[in-house]
DNA sequence: GTGAAAGCGCTAACAG
DNA sequence: CTGTTAGCGCTTTCAC
């Protein structure tokens, strides 16, 4: 592996001239440049971050913490992440703490403080205070994703917002008997979002004078497989709700399901809303609160590298946008 | 932040002393190696692995490269690797392709070659022949995950033989008319392990002497919303299949809802089965040919940090295991 | 059992 | 516009 010295011996000029060329710093001829490019090329040589790192300190690379992967949003999230990281020549270094727990004492820690990083982007993840600490030691920028996260800055819908805007549209189109699909994932254990989603659909249910029916507040644990199961559990019952507001696209793919199976249909039975905006939502036609999981990812990236190139951090940023998508699951509930 | 220097200084050791106590390397005594500990934890000592790597050639990371991390199988591989190389105190570096295209001459490589990683894990990845070209200039460990992949080891099911399995069990249970959902993830471009699946669906069907209607091999793309939409149109026409075998299980739970929702039964009308043992085929009651999609990535990590470690680096691995769970979606054919 | 010294590959003043 | 000289923090002979 060619290093810049023997490109340098080569060439016949100094280490720091070729280091200089490489990197564009401005002050060289042309031609060496040039030169010094060409010769880069020839002898397949390829920079050493970690020497590079070494004298800079800078590690181009931004660590990503997530709960779990297999959950839809987190996954897109990740995306956006790594991809404007890639287009900014950051590395991303990938901390899945997958099925851990709170307070286990879980191992990022250690890792992401071996000054691999230059900065933290959290998804949807809940610290125990020592871990807070223990990240708050790193001082480099860091900011979460997802819902609102205890001691760090959230990029993030505002999860009273979005189920209050799904909601309202059930009540909008007539509904007064509505079922909430909602609980909370047990991996990502980010209650807070949940139970602020929770709340909200009481209030907004409330408000029209309507009653919220404690055995229609399911817990679909954000799965598909879940909501199904509780809302297959729902309609065999005796009493069941016009409409269900879900808190994720793929607990309303489930609800979906369980409703078909039993015999009845959407809309004209029960009316189902999501909120996501999955890349199924269209094919199942779906009613959906849509928001860019893409989006919030790569704009945290985005934020992050500002900072680490000398912008000011915020101290908090404005709630992502969402908007309602109409489609064939919900209309008015029929006249019984 | 604390380095070796300020530990021995401290101490009025050596560095030379302080660096083997902390990692253990025999021939220091047991009362220095404890003081060494005690002042490390004391002054927060991070190891810095830009310094360690610069000296020892080694990163303690390898790279994970993915086509898509929404595919749920792809995100249940990585993370089985993740989680295997934080076992073993080594980091990931994750190369997310989504969306682009074969031969865009994807940016990894260049990245990748950085010298940031000690090993490499693809993942269900085709690449363009300059590409692999690359890759192979690296000259570090890389096995592939999922379906071979030209110019790699690779860890995965044989194709031929899940999908035998599969069509074998509407065979058994006496189907004779039926329908594949297929087609090919356009992006991972595994081409050759979707066809290899495609022909064993034929080759299995023809041997019993039944018949392979081209209007009932559908492409569903590897997506639940895809395979909805394409089983929704063949089940609203006048011939269908009375089984369905899906090259994957979100497929198939597209499948089981587009009949669900054409006013039939499963597995009344339509037996159903999938691939992968998805974490909602319990659920949905869908039988399938399970795999072990993080045990896949957590052999590929193992052996890759193995061969670090000096292991042989054989030329080929067994076929990871598979095995059909039956469960209520197939039954057999109702005489009509 | 411990220390001194050299060096990994690069960047960053400071000169010229 | 280019070269010299120090390091960055750690590992690794080679001595003692």
């Amino acid at each position: 592996m060619a290093t810049i010295g023997q490109i340098a011996a080569e060439l016949g000029l100094s280490k720091s001239t070729v280091s200089r060329a490489l990197r564009g710093v401005p002050g060289i001829a042309q031609e060496t440049v040039a030169l010094v490019r060409e010769a880069a090329d020839r002898l397949d040589y390829v920079p050493s971050v970690a020497a590079a790192g070494l004298s800079t300190g800078r590690n181009q690379a931004v660590g990503i913490v997530v709960p779990s992967l297999t959950r839809w949003f987190y996954s897109e999230v990740v995306s956006g992440i790594t991809r404007t990281l890639a287009a900014h020549g950051y590395d991303a270094v990938l901390f899945d703490l997958d099925r851990s727990h709170v307070g286990e004492n879980r191992p990022f820690a250690r890792s992401l403080l071996r000054r691999r990083v230059d900065a933290v982007i959290v998804v949807a993840t809940v610290f125990a205070p020592d871990e807070l600490a223990e990240l708050g030691l790193l001082d480099i920028p860091m900011v979460a994703v997802g819902p609102p996260t205890p001691g760090l800055r959230n990029i993030g819908v505002n999860d009273a917002d979005i189920m209050g805007t799904a909601t309202a549209h059930m009540l909008d189109l007539g509904h007064r008997t509505i079922g909430l699909v909602g609980g909370y994932d047990a991996e990502s254990l980010t209650i807070f979002g949940a139970s602020e989603r929770e709340h909200a659909f009481m209030r907004t249910v409330m408000q029209t004078g309507a009653v919220v029916e404690p055995t229609w507040m399911l817990s679909g644990g954000y799965r598909s497989g879940m909501a199904k199961m509780v809302v297959s559990h729902l309609y065999r019952s005796s009493s069941w709700p016009t409409a269900l507001v879900c808190a994720s696209d793929e607990m309303a793919f489930g609800a979906l399901f369980a409703i078909h199976e039993a015999g009845l249909r959407v809309p004209d039975d029960v009316s189902v809303i999501g909120i996501d905006g999955h890349e199924n939502a269209a094919a199942y036609d779906l009613t959906t609160c849509e928001q860019d999981a893409q989006g919030q990812g790569a704009l945290a990236a985005s934020q992050v590298i500002a900072e680490l190139e000398g912008a000011p951090a915020p101290d908090a940023f404005d709630p992502a946008p969402f908007r309602l998508i109409v489609r064939g699951s919900t209309a008015e509930p029929r006249v019984r």
